[in-house]
DNA sequence: CAAAATATTATCATTATTTGATAATTTGTT
DNA sequence: AACAAATTATCAAATAATGATAATATTTTG
């Protein structure tokens, strides 16, 4: 265990079910010896990464969220993106999730997320969530702008149960391409569908989604017109507004570099 | 410069204003080679600390998102408060900014925030936000919990201009102590005011407190009274939710120590 | 409140990793 | 295709991490 991993590791046994450890228990799951994990963790601690609780146990530091904050006001899709998603719940004919959802490596991830006050249901569309890669309007939207060998490798992530399958799938994303949005019905949560567009920024690596999420019950034929002008309106609004936030960067970053 | 020291130097470059970073910057400002940035950034980007965005410029990744998520659904006091805010929003008299906020280190941060939709102003007070130590309402109902030894530690990061400054403060905190809220006016946002109650939970290590701030404007006198019984009947509230959380915690870490 | 149990820090010789100058390669641009 | 910029690879020298053990500190318990 060298480097960076060194911290990683401790940091990735920290999860919502089990979000306090106590050193003997790092040591132990890490096969480590206690003295170093001692070692490792009061650096840790020190950088805020980990703070300590009560008894012995230790848990996610304040570090976590300071970043995120810098990330949530500086990330140019969450910055373009978020004020358009209570706007985009409010003119939804019926109650909704709205969520932006973007490629993380090899993770799709909820970047923000509004939901109608009257929205019952719990769903698993939340900010900084990890999304299936496959599965559901909001990843889809996402996977179908990606192409060549790079899907490829994606795809290959995932275990198709035969080659009939994955084929379906290509087909499938195609013909989403064409019509230009994404139509899923429940397979992240039972009882609701996702419709998505996509949303994209090839000068700041951005490949992500704009989706709405709906009860079943809810739900007419006649809304999907209404839906997909929404999602398509807005989706292109973002893209705009990520584009001028681009250009603000870039600005910003000539005048810094030019001043030196 | 060596062991998590190393790592943090450069995510510590990255703030709200300046969110991208290339490795030639990142190692001329830190006045490191940049065969040795090159080695470190591409261990962040592995571990999804950093990622790459447009042009050669990175960015902070999304293991801060992931981590921030697995804080905020754990975190005993959000989990215990958040679903409070809101309501306590809605039976204050008059349109509100509600906040849990806590001692992380020597910092107080907001760890939750919400905001009545009628609020006009922009306030200082979100979630992440990293709080003066000792102004406003909602800092001040955390330092008065604190006493000895670390009251006089975190008192000396303060640079009062003379002791008699500091006594008032001191003889300050020790009335709000007695009063069981803090009140201040201004401290941290001109035109606004702040109440507040301390939120503890000794096991948990936690030293918190929730705020109601409202505009100088819509506040008449006759509002107090109102304003101090909803802070503390949730108060009391959220310590006793926070006290259920810790015992199933307990619960939770004595089943997996005893399967082992 | 002392004694026992736990938790944490300190020490240090051994082992392993990081560093940074330079060269080689890849990627992006005109 | 030629050039510039970005990134990776290499490797000997310098530096830091490891882990067994001992020394303290803190907490729990009778």
């Amino acid at each position: 265990m060298s480097g960076f991993q060194r911290y990683k590791k401790i940091l990735d046994l920290f999860s919502e079910d089990r979000s306090s450890w106590t050193v003997l228990e790092i040591s132990k799951s890490l096969k480590t010896p206690s003295s170093t994990i001692y070692r490792i963790v009061r650096e840790m601690v020190t950088a805020e990464f980990l703070e300590s609780a009560s008894g012995s146990y230790f848990r996610l530091g304040p570090a976590f969220i300071k970043f995120d904050r810098i990330i949530h006001f500086s990330d140019p899709l969450v910055r373009a993106g978020q004020p358009f998603l209570k706007k985009l719940a409010n003119e939804n004919p019926i109650t909704s999730v709205n969520v932006l959802a973007r490629l993380y490596g090899n993770n799709v991830m909820c970047v923000a997320d509004y939901k109608s006050p009257s929205f019952k249901k719990n769903t698993s569309y939340q900010r900084g969530k990890l999304m299936p890669l496959m599965f559901g309007a909001t990843s889809r939207a996402i996977i179908m702008q990606i192409t060549g060998k790079r899907l490829e490798n994606l795809i290959n992530l995932e275990n198709f149960k035969s080659d009939e399958d994955k084929n379906n799938f290509l087909k499938g994303l195609k013909s989403d391409r064409k019509k230009g949005y994404c139509f899923t019905e429940g397979q992240v949560d039972k009882g609701l569908i996702g419709f998505a567009v996509s949303i994209s920024n090839k000068k700041l690596g951005i490949e992500a989604s704009l989706s709405s999420i709906f009860n079943l019950d809810d739900f007419l034929l006649e809304h999907e017109p209404i839906i997909y002008a929404n999602l398509s309106t807005y989706g292109l609004l973002v893209e705009k507004y990520i584009n001028e936030i681009f250009d603000d960067i870039q600005k910003y970053h000539h005048e810094t570099n030019s001043i030196r």
